[in-house]
DNA sequence: CTGCATCCACTGAGATACTG
DNA sequence: CAGTATCTCAGTGGATGCAG
């Protein structure tokens, strides 16, 4: 790490959002949450591929963000555990969707 | 790697934007960048502790995307190249001000 | 002034097995 | 069902020295 002298050099504000957002799982999982609050479980076969650490990684990162919550229910001795967007975090969507809407046409130009 | 049977799953289209611009400095260069084309030196100076290895790497495949366009120049037998956005690149300011919005209200939110 | 080659450290993620 | 504990590995980034 270098340390700026005096000035505080670059510091694009995007960063902060990237941060947030940045794991492998992180936008695929916002991108269901969308249609509605999900279990762990649907959650985890929705994806396809994550294993369970590595999903409670991020969920957990995503909960300490504010951006979902997390609700237990117990069902015949059974817990069930479901995520849904807070309030907070639906702020993220139109972030999220001008990038998905970049992402189209730089996916069409790429095969174009 | 778990294939998908017939189903494609989940296929979040803000991924493809975050594979260009996911570097840990992409998005200070393209901070940078907004305010006009930038040399190679004077970019590294105003990020500030990038090595020269990693400067590149991210140029180039920055480059290699589309969102930037490099440009050599000679001066007196010293060779300079600078760096600018392309017109396409431009095309992803937008949604990387959407990053930017979001992320200053979410640092806000933390001190608060 | 730029860029490349090498080598190394760190982090994120995957596999697996185990717990409440 | 949901989550934890280890271990392993690949990818990214950093330091340094060399080359065009």
């Amino acid at each position: 790490m270098v340390t700026a002298p005096t000035d505080k050099l670059v510091d694009c504000p995007a960063l902060a959002a990237l941060s947030v957002i940045s794991g492998k799982w992180t936008t695929r999982i916002l991108w269901v949450l969308r249609e509605g609050s999900c279990d762990f479980g649907a959650l985890r076969r929705a994806l396809g591929g994550v294993s369970a650490k590595v999903l409670t990684d991020h969920l957990k990162a995503l909960e300490a963000e504010g951006v979902i919550l997390r609700r237990e229910r117990s069902e015949a001795g059974v817990v069930h555990v479901s995520y849904a967007y807070s309030d907070y975090g639906r702020t993220l969507i139109p972030a999220l969707d001008a990038l998905g809407q970049w992402g189209l046409t730089h996916a069409a130009r790429d095969r174009g």
